[in-house]
RNA sequence: GCCGCGGUGGUGGAAUGGUAGACACGAGGGCCUUAAGAGCCCUUGUCCGCAAGGGCGUGGGAGUUCGACUCUCCCCCGCGGCACCA
C-alpha cells in the first residue's frame, strides 16, 4: 500500500459503528442460524454518571471472544441490555432528585451512546431493558408460575432493614452486618414479607454444581453457601412443663458427645423461649432482639438466661436445665442445640454461667486426655468415646450413625439433614420495581370459611392477614399482566414499613380475579435479582424492535406476546419463544464478576431449575380457567412448556476487576474513570486494546491512564505499517514467524489470556517493521486479521484499504478470500490457521550444562535432534574447560533442549 | 477461626520442570528539528569490573530433580469469601 492515510480513530471508528448498526452484521437469523453461538455478558445497571472503564473492561473482554468465535465460523449473538429497574437506579435517581423513570430515559441514552463507542459486536435490534413494561409483564409472569407452584409465600420474619436504604433486605445482600448498596449497619425487623422457597432447591442447587464449567472459586462460595451439613435431630422431653410444647428437637453434627449434654441452648426466638412467662427472661429476649447482626459479629461474648425449664436427655434420661441465649440462632436447624465438653462456643458459655461439663470423648493421648478430663482442654476433634453406655468404645463417626440409629429406633430423633441457604427475601418497600402480582381479597375468605374447613388452608400461601383480618391471596392472572408501576410523585421511600404504592388507593383498590368483587393489591415490589434471574430468556424472544418502538405510547396492556404459544385453538403466552431457546441455549459462555457468586449467580440457577420443572399441570394450571378444552386432547398437542435445561450457564467464565487507585471502582468512592475522554482522544480501538494489556483477563488491574500513550503509539504504528510497507513475498523468517504468531495469539484468546496475546501481536510488528523483512498480502491479511477482535474498526479499515489494493492491482487476487466480496466486513472473514510445518525450526540452539549449570550452546540442524552422541561430541568440545580432565559420570540430553554432563 | 487466591525489576506483567524478567510503561542517552511535537536508534534486575567476564537473584526455610518462579512440606505477608451454623 503506497498511499500514506492519517490515522484517525475518531472518523473510521463512527463509521464502522453506523455500518455494522445499518447492515446488521451482528444480527443473527436466530430462527435458522446453523452454527449458534450464544455469549452472554452480564447486563449492567445504569446507575451512575455512565458506563465506567471497569464496565467497559468486562464487555470488552467478553466482545473479543464473541468477535473471535465468529471468525472462525459461529453464528454469534451477543446481546445487550440495562438492568435498569431496582434500588440502584432508584438510589441513583434519590441523589440526583429526579423520578426513577425521567432518570432511567436518561441512563439508557447514555449507556447505549457509550455501548455503541465501545465497538462491542452487540445486536442493536435486539436491547432490552427491566424497567420496560413489556419486560416486567414477564418479571410478574414468573412471580405467577412460583405463586403457583407454592414457591412464593408469605411469611412475618425477622427480616434485614436497612435504615437508610427503607426497605428489607435479602440475606444475600448483608455484607459483614451491613447493607451491599448503603453499608449502613443492618437493623432487624419483624415484618411480613414475601418469601421464594428456594431452600426446596437446595439439594438441585448443590448437585448441579458438579455438571457445570464454573471457576473452582465460585462453585466453592455456593457450596459453603448453601452449606449442607448432615446430622441428627433428636428430641428432648421438656419436663414438668406447663407449656403447650413438650418436647425440644435439636440438631447436632456431633451426636458422638450426646452423653455429655449437660444443657440446651434455644435461640431468644424460639417458640419456646416466647411463650415463657418470666420477666428475666422476657427481658433478656426483647435485648437479643434489638441486637443487630452487626452488634452479634463483633461481640461474640455470650450472654444467656436459665429458663427454669429442664430437658431429659434421651440416651441416658438425664435431667439437664435449658437456656435461652443468643448465641443460638433460629435460622438454622432447628434454633436449639445442645450443649457438651467438646464444642468451644458450649464450654464457653457453661464456664462463664457455672453449668457443670461432663467429657465424653478421649484420644488415647495420656497427657491430653487428663487434660480433656480436666476441662483445661476443650477437645473438639474425633476420638474415642467413653461414659457413653453401650457406644463408649466406639470411634466418633461409628458413634454418629450408631446413636443416629439408636434414637430412630427410640423415636427420639434421626438422622437430619439442614442447610445455611435461607429462602429468598423477595419483597422491596420500595417504588421503582415491578410490581408484586397479588392480590387479596377478602370477599373469598369468607367464600372459602362457608364451603371448606379454613384450617386446610395454609396462612402465607393461601391467605393472609392484612390490617388484621383474614384475607385470600389471588395472584392477578396472566392475561391481565403487566400490573403497571403507576406514574407517582411522593415516590421516595418514607421508611414506615411499606411501599410507597401503599398510598395509592387508585393502584391498591382492585377487583378480585376470583369472586369479582372488591379486593386490595400487594403494594411492594420485587426484588432487583428477579428482573435478572432470567433476561438471557428475553433476549432471544425480542423479534421485532421496529414493532416495539412503534407500540410505543399505547398502553402496554394493548401488547401481545411476541411468541404466543398455540394449543389447539388456544393461544397461551410465555415469555420466551421455546423454539429458538431450544437452538441457543443453554448459553456457550456467560461472562461475568465473581463478585455476585452467593446473588445473581444463584439466583438465575434457581429459576431457570423451576422454569425447567414446569410440568403438565403447570402447563395446564396456567391455562386453567380461560378456556373449557378437553384436557385429554391437550396432552398430545401440548408443546413443552418448560426450560429444556436446568442449568442455564454450562460455563461460566470470570472476569477481574480494574481497581483505580488501589479500590473498585464506585460512586462513593468518587474513583470513577469513564472511558468517553480516552475514546474522543484516542479512539476505542486504542482503549480496547490497553485494557486489555493491564493484565490477564481473568484477574483486572489497576487503571493508570500512564501507558495509554504507549499503546495509541502502537496502534498508530501498525496503522501506518499496513498504509506504507510494500508487499512483496515471505521468505522463510516471516513464514515461521507469522505461524507462530498466529498459533499463539489463537490459544491466548481460547485461555483469555489477551494481554499475552497482544503482546505476541507486537512481537509480530517488531519483526516485520525491519525494513530488511518483506511480507505477502497475504501474511499482512493474516495479521490483520487478527487485529479484529481487539481493534475491530482499524481492521475494518484496513480491511477495506487492503481490498482497493487488491482490485486496483489484480483482479485475481481477490478472489482469494471471495467472502469479502459478498459482506464487506472482516467480521466475516476466516480466522487465520497456521501451518505447523513453519513453526519447526531449521537450526536448533541446546543448551549445555555441566552438573546443571549453564556453560554454553550449541547450535544443531533441526534434523540432528535425536542423534544424542552428534550432540555431545559437540558440546564437549564447548565446555572442554570445564570436563578435561575429570570422569563425566553421566550425559542427560534432553532432546533440542538441554545436554547436560554430570561429573 | 475456616475456605479460596496470590507474593517475580522502578511499574503492569511473561515464562508445557529447561537461557527468569517476553511484551509494554517509566527512566537515561543519542539522532532528526530553529523550536515544540511526532518519529527513529541505543541502554535499563542487581553487585564486582575499563572490558571480556563473573557473583547474586522469583516473600523466607527445607525437600524432590541433572535442572525449580513452576512440584512437596513448614513459616511469613497481602487480597477475597464465609463465620456464635451446633
Amino acid at each position: 500500500m503506497n498511499r500514506k492515510a492519517q490515522y484517525k480513530p475518531q472518523e473510521i471508528e463512527v463509521k464502522w459503528q453506523k455500518y455494522w448498526e445499518e447492515n446488521k452484521t451482528f444480527s443473527p437469523d436466530l430462527k435458522n442460524a446453523k452454527n449458534p453461538y450464544y455469549t452472554l455478558m452480564m447486563f449492567p445497571y445504569p446507575s451512575a454518571e455512565g458506563l465506567h472503564v471497569g464496565n467497559m473492561y468486562a464487555f470488552t473482554g467478553a466482545d473479543i471472544h464473541g468477535r473471535y468465535m465468529r471468525m472462525k465460523g459461529k453464528d454469534v449473538f451477543e446481546p445487550i441490555g440495562l438492568d435498569g429497574f431496582g434500588i440502584h437506579s432508584e438510589n441513583y435517581a434519590l441523589a440526583v432528585g429526579r423520578h426513577p423513570r425521567e432518570q432511567a430515559k436518561i441512563s439508557e441514552k447514555n449507556f447505549y451512546r457509550q455501548l455503541r463507542a465501545t465497538g462491542n459486536a452487540y445486536d442493536w435490534t435486539r436491547t432490552l431493558e427491566t424497567y420496560d413494561p413489556d419486560y416486567y409483564r414477564w418479571t410478574q409472569w414468573i412471580f405467577v408460575q412460583m405463586f403457583k407452584k407454592g414457591l412464593a409465600y408469605r411469611k412475618k420474619a425477622r427480616v434485614n432493614w436497612c435504615p437508610s436504604d427503607k426497605t428489607v433486605l435479602a440475606d444475600e445482600q448483608v455484607i459483614d452486618g451491613r447493607c451491599e448498596r448503603c453499608s449502613s449497619v443492618v437493623e432487624k425487623r419483624d415484618l411480613e414479607q414475601w418469601f421464594f422457597k428456594i431452600t426446596a432447591y437446595a439439594d438441585a442447587l448443590l448437585n448441579g454444581l458438579n455438571q457445570i464449567d464454573w471457576p473452582e472459586k465460585i462453585k466453592i462460595a455456593q457450596r459453603q453457601w448453601i452449606g449442607k451439613s448432615e446430622g441428627s435431630r433428636i428430641k428432648f422431653k421438656v419436663q414438668n412443663s406447663k407449656l403447650k410444647i413438650k418436647e425440644i428437637e435439636v440438631f447436632t453434627t456431633r451426636a458422638d458427645t450426646l452423653f455429655g449434654a449437660t444443657f440446651l441452648v434455644l435461640a431468644p426466638e424460639h417458640p419456646i423461649s416466647t411463650s415463657i412467662r418470666d420477666k428475666f427472661v422476657q427481658q433478656y429476649i426483647e435485648k437479643a432482639k434489638k441486637k443487630s447482626d452487626k452488634e452479634r459479629i463483633e461481640n461474640k461474648e455470650k450472654t444467656g438466661v436459665f429458663s427454669g425449664l429442664y430437658g431429659i436427655n434421651p440416651v441416658n434420661k438425664e435431667k439437664i436445665p435449658i437456656w435461652i441465649a443468643d448465641y443460638a440462632v433460629m435460622g438454622y436447624g432447628t434454633g436449639a442445640l445442645f450443649g457438651d465438653a467438646h464444642d468451644e462456643r458450649d464450654t464457653e458459655f457453661a464456664k462463664k454461667y457455672g453449668i457443670r461439663l461432663k467429657p465424653t470423648l478421649h484420644t488415647g493421648d495420656k497427657k491430653k486426655d487428663k487434660r480433656i478430663d480436666s476441662l483445661e482442654e476443650c477437645f473438639t476433634g474425633d476420638g474415642v468415646l467413653f461414659d457413653s453406655g453401650e457406644f463408649s468404645g466406639l470411634s466418633s463417626a461409628e458413634a454418629k450413625k450408631k446413636i443416629a440409629q439408636w434414637l430412630e429406633r427410640y423415636r427420639a430423633g434421626g438422622p437430619e439433614t439442614t442447610y445455611h441457604l435461607r429462602d429468598w427475601l423477595i419483597s422491596r418497600q420500595r417504588y421503582w420495581g415491578p410490581p408484586i402480582p397479588i392480590i387479596y381479597c377478602r370477599k373469598c375468605w369468607g367464600n372459602s370459611k362457608l364451603k371448606t374447613q379454613n384450617s386446610k388452608l395454609i396462612e402465607g400461601r393461601d391467605y393472609a392477614i392484612i390490617d388484621g383480618r383474614e384475607h385470600m391471596i389471588r395472584a392477578v392472572p396472566e392475561e391481565q399482566l403487566p400490573v403497571e408501576l403507576p406514574d407517582v410523585k411522593d415516590w421516595r421511600p418514607e421508611g414506615t414499613g411499606t411501599s410507597p404504592l401503599a398510598n395509592h388507593p387508585e393502584f391498591y383498590q382492585t377487583k378480585c380475579p376470583s369472586c369479582n368483587s372488591s379486593a386490595k393489591r400487594e403494594t411492594d415490589v420485587s426484588d432487583t435479582f428477579l428482573d435478572s434471574s432470567w433476561y438471557y430468556l428475553r433476549y432471544l424472544s425480542i423479534q421485532n424492535q421496529e414493532a416495539r418502538i412503534k407500540k410505543q405510547g399505547t398502553s402496554s396492556k394493548d401488547i401481545k406476546s411476541d411468541q404466543p404459544l398455540e394449543i389447539g385453538n388456544l393461544k397461551l403466552d410465555i415469555p420466551y419463544d421455546l423454539k429458538i431457546v431450544r437452538r441457543w441455549c443453554p448459553i456457550a459462555i456467560y461472562i461475568g464478576g465473581a463478585e455476585h457468586s452467593v446473588l445473581h449467580l444463584l439466583y438465575v440457577r434457581f429459576i431457570a431449575m423451576v422454569l425447567h420443572d414446569l410440568n403438565l399441570d403447570d402447563r395446564l394450571s396456567i391455562i386453567d380457567n380461560r378456556s373449557k378444552i378437553n384436557i385429554q386432547n391437550l396432552r398430545s398437542k401440548i408443546h413443552d412448556l418448560a426450560l429444556p435445561f436446568a442449568e442455564p450457564f454450562p460455563r461460566f467464565f470470570a472476569h477481574g476487576l480494574i481497581i483505580s487507585e488501589g479500590a473498585k471502582m464506585s460512586k462513593s468512592r468518587g474513583n470513577i474513570v469513564v472511558p468517553d475522554i480516552y475514546i474522543e482522544k484516542f479512539g476505542a480501538d486504542t482503549l480496547r486494546l490497553y485494557l486489555m494489556f493491564l493484565g490477564p483477563f481473568s484477574q483486572g488491574g489497576d487503571f493508570r491512564d500512564t501507558g495509554i500513550e504507549g499503546m495509541h503509539r502502537f496502534v498508530r504504528r501498525v496503522w501506518n505499517l499496513f498504509t506504507t510497507k510494500e508487499f512483496g513475498e515471505d521468505n522463510q523468517d516471516t513464514l515461521q514467524m507469522i505461524n507462530k504468531t498466529i498459533k499463539k495469539v489463537t490459544l491466548d484468546i481460547e485461555e483469555f489470556s489477551y494481554n499475552t496475546a497482544i503482546a505476541r501481536l507486537m512481537e509480530f510488528y517488531n519483526f516485520i517493521s525491519d525494513n530488511n523483512k518483506s511480507w505477502s498480502q497475504q501474511t499482512a491479511r493474516s495479521y490483520l486479521r487478527l487485529f479484529a477482535p481487539f481493534a475491530p474498526h482499524l481492521a475494518e479499515e484496513v480491511w477495506q484499504e487492503m481490498k482497493h489494493e487488491a482490485r486496483s492491482k489484480n483482479q485475481g487476487e481477490i478472489n482469494h478470500d471471495s467472502k469479502f466480496m459478498i459482506r464487506d466486513s472482516i467480521h466475516f472473514s476466516e480466522w487465520p490457521k497456521y501451518d505447523e510445518k513453519y513453526l519447526v525450526q531449521e537450526k536448533v540452539t541446546v543448551v549445555v550444562q555441566v552438573n546443571g549449570k549453564r556453560r554454553g550452546e550449541v547450535t544443531i540442524d533441526s534434523s540432528n535432534i535425536g542423534k544424542k552422541n552428534e550432540v555431545e561430541s559437540l558440546a564437549r568440545k564447548e565446555v572442554e574447560k570445564y570436563v578435561a580432565g575429570k570422569s563425566v559420570k553421566n550425559v542427560i540430553y534432553i532432546p533440542g533442549r538441554i545436554i547436560n554432563f554430570v561429573i
